[in-house]
DNA sequence: ATAAATCGCTAACGCGTGTTAGCCAAAAAA
DNA sequence: TTTTTTGGCTAACACGCGTTAGCGATTTAT
């Protein structure tokens, strides 16, 4: 009997969460089986039920994890009294920072949430769609105030959400340059993008 | 018993693979079952393998014809004698058009090559490798000529491939403006943050 | 020390999967 | 018109999946 072991303030599920996310990151949701994922843990299969109640549920857990942090960030950035330029190069760092240190799980929210049932999934859509228009609200309001050039402002969204996600090319190349200036180059790109 | 309909020079198997395109682009090629192809084509499950040899080998040809389409044109962009810039973004005008006129077959090539088997998989990696070192090769040699501010070319080039496949974000949202208002936005922005 | 809760295990379930075999009608070739 | 090929069909296969039941050992609480 192997015990999955813990430190202290980590729970057995956190544990069983975090192995997920990794599992879900490297096969897709649909091809990791629980099987998979009892292995990574170190136990049989059925021994994850007594501390999840499905496959699914880690699913849900991940995402809205993740969802969470970025509307609690934005809700932050869009109360600052700051200029809408200085404004999008933190909400950027802030993904930049996300898609580096916690690649899998922003990874996994990213791009396995189509597998979510309702009604988690529409409620997930709903976030995005909602988050990405606040994201665009502050790219037209620097519009108006002549820091970014005329542009459409959910494209621009659309293009600074994507590429961030390229950050999963970088982590799984072999000659990394470092995440500091993996962020400079980014932001010097799509920041420059926009301005100008 | 209904036969599947083709025109001239549409074969049955072209049938296939086109609404298996479809079908993986929306469900995942793990999620995506033969016996949804089957009903999405009109036909009994079974039937379907008198015209193909197995569920992969529709996601080879599909990942195969768009890496050669990629490869063919940048041989093409490589051999002409104008500026880096503007062989930059010829391929950003490609890869744009690819993904708004052939998003499916492009979208699934993008996200699901994963599901490759061997020899296959090491195959599409490498191309895929090949093709992107081309690509910030010619970002280098703008770089040099000072046509392209100082950057990390690879960033760059994993920046525009992402941004691209944000397309889809574009093909499934509700107002969409238009394919060539959208071809110009991203040439201005993705343009604009290599040069400047 | 005793009782209760926690957390492993084995066995098994029902179901959906990709795929094959074998048959027969329609279409194409002779 | 006859023969051959093509392309449907039904039935079935072996397998892997998520999940549950029920048991016993270890840990925790009383």
């Amino acid at each position: 009997m192997a015990r999955i072991k813990t430190d202290k303030n980590i729970s057995r599920k956190d544990v069983i969460v975090t192995k997920a996310a990794s599992l879900f990151r490297e096969k897709g949701f649909k091809a990791a089986s629980m099987r998979d994922l009892a292995e990574a843990v170190g136990v049989e299969a059925a021994s994850l039920y007594n501390h999840i109640k499905s496959k699914t549920e880690l699913l849900h857990e991940l995402c809205f994890s993740v969802a969470n942090r970025f509307l609690q960030k934005i809700d932050e950035v869009e109360a600052e009294k700051i200029p809408a330029i200085e404004k999008i190069e933190k909400l950027l760092r802030f993904h930049i920072n996300e898609m580096i240190h916690h690649y899998e799980e922003v990874y996994v929210s990213d791009r396995e949430w189509k597998h979510l049932a309702d009604p988690y999934l529409s409620n997930f859509q709903n976030q995005r769609r909602i988050y990405r228009k606040r994201f665009a609200a502050i790219i037209e309001s620097g519009i108006r105030n002549h820091e970014v050039k005329k542009i459409d402002a959910p494209t621009a969204v659309l293009i600074m959400l994507h590429a961030i996600s390229g950050i999963e090319s970088w982590h799984r190349s072999t000659q990394k340059i470092s995440a500091a200036e993996l962020e400079e180059n980014m932001v010097t790109i799509l920041v420059g993008g926009l301005t100008q």
